[in-house]
DNA sequence: CAGCAAGTGCTTGTATACAATAACTGTCTA
DNA sequence: TAGACAGTTATTGTATACAAGCACTTGCTG
């Protein structure tokens, strides 16, 4: 009972999964929901209603509620029992975690990536850098090219494994740095990703380090400068009861 | 409807937060569950059956399949629609890039230790290093303490925020390990441990991370070796439809 | 008027019933 | 005997009903 046995016969594990579809509400359903979140459409701090957002989505409370608990293992969002499901303030240790993490990782990638690179992820990355020029004006595609380019450099490195933790942290940044990010031009963003490709391309990872560090440097520089003009959008590093109302919308 | 306005007058951020026990039965069987997986009494591929488990857990289907759902996003639990739900087998390119993340992370956190490191926390380190000579015996017990060794040094490098990934990372290093982790003497890595603190202490940054990355590799290799001995333990990296039959228990 | 207290409405947590579907099993047929 | 095929069984996905608890409201009371 305790110990059941493996599977026999044809297991799921030995089937087809490439042409698995398998779209359930619940993956509909934490997709959009995650999207809204990253987006803004849902600020931080507002009160996510399990009935609502079924009623909304035309579905029922059990897939908006296991959506909503795959966020908060994300971090997304904050469950609290008996009291109500809340998006994720903008933490500021937690944002400063996540760059340390995806540095840590997209830098020791680097090193990873082989001499003779997989040319068909080059193509990829070239020509979505093409595109990054084209999408500077459209945040939403800036941000879905930006990541892909990002996907790309783990996949050369053969660590596309780690693409899932990179992605959940880089979550937090790019929804710190949509609340503010309106001065500063994509485009200087786009150079440092031309940057990095050409440095690793001549001369590996020894030259593209210190490009990739600037650039992820100047991701996070963003946020802070945001940070020190609206404070107000990050919840305190580490919160004693604060009780301050909150500015009321409306 | 779409943009609900944030919270009013006392929001449940601001409130206690610290005396919050609200132990649900999903957590339960959540932490259950995971120790179970990780602690191997619930093989690599073993197959969870929602009911069985709910019977045995003396809940319903409901919290059961919640934490089915968060295990999934942790990579430790395949849930198939419709089929079934399956402890994931231990994947050769996983558990590489478990390593990989780690290893980056980890070594990345030895530069940010101040050099005036919290002392507090030393001791900690300290004690724990003591213990870990004591409990060489028991896997459980030296397990836990390794945890809390280098959950202690990430807090030294005030990055605790990055320790929910190294943990769901290390998930996966520590189920591989105990497959096959017998021939080898925990007191190599207690070692390990103690030179990679004394190092940090005396000599900062620079002399601890060769013996972190030391350190990081034999447990890497450990693995290695493993699967060497025991492929049939691992899934293949991509996996083409096999369909070889696995072998059966009992 | 201040403070307290019961009540009310909302929230999430849990249990359960039903639906959809994949896989196995037995039977029938050529 | 081999294979096709329909029925059976077990699985997860979804919807819904009920339970439990917190926060706010409202009325009472001193």
């Amino acid at each position: 009972m305790t110990a059941s046995p493996p599977p026999q016969g044809t297991h799921p594990y030995n089937r087809s999964m490439s042409t698995r579809p398998t779209r359930t509400n619940r993956r509909t359903v934490y997709d959009e929901l995650r999207r809204r979140v990253i987006g803004l459409d849902f600020g931080p701090g507002a009160p996510l209603s399990e009935n609502e957002l079924a009623a909304e989505l035309g579905v029922s409370r059990t897939p908006v509620r296991e959506a909503l608990i795959m966020l908060a293992q994300d971090g997304l969002v904050q469950v609290f029992p008996k009291v109500g499901s809340f998006v994720s303030r903008v933490d500021a240790q937690r944002v400063s975690d996540a760059q340390f993490l995806r540095e840590a990782v997209e830098l020791a990638s680097l090193d990873d990536i082989p001499a003779d690179p997989d040319p068909e992820v080059v193509a990829e990355l070239r020509a979505n850098l093409a595109q990054q020029e084209l999408a500077e004006d459209d945040l939403d595609q800036f941000f879905l090219l930006d990541e892909q380019f990002h996907h790309g450099l783990l996949r050369l490195a053969h660590h596309e494994g780690t693409w899932q933790s990179v992605v959940a942290a880089k979550a937090h940044l790019d929804r710190a740095r949509r609340l503010g990010l309106h001065d500063r031009s994509l485009h200087d963003f786009t150079v440092q990703h031309t940057e990095v490709l050409d440095a690793l391309l001549s001369g590996g990872a020894e030259e593209a380090r210190p490009l990739m560090r600037a650039h992820l440097r100047a991701v996070f520089d963003d946020i802070e400068r945001l940070r020190a003009r609206s404070p107000e959008l990050f919840a305190p590093s580490v919160g004693q009861p604060t009780r301050r109302n909150i500015a009321v919308w409306e």
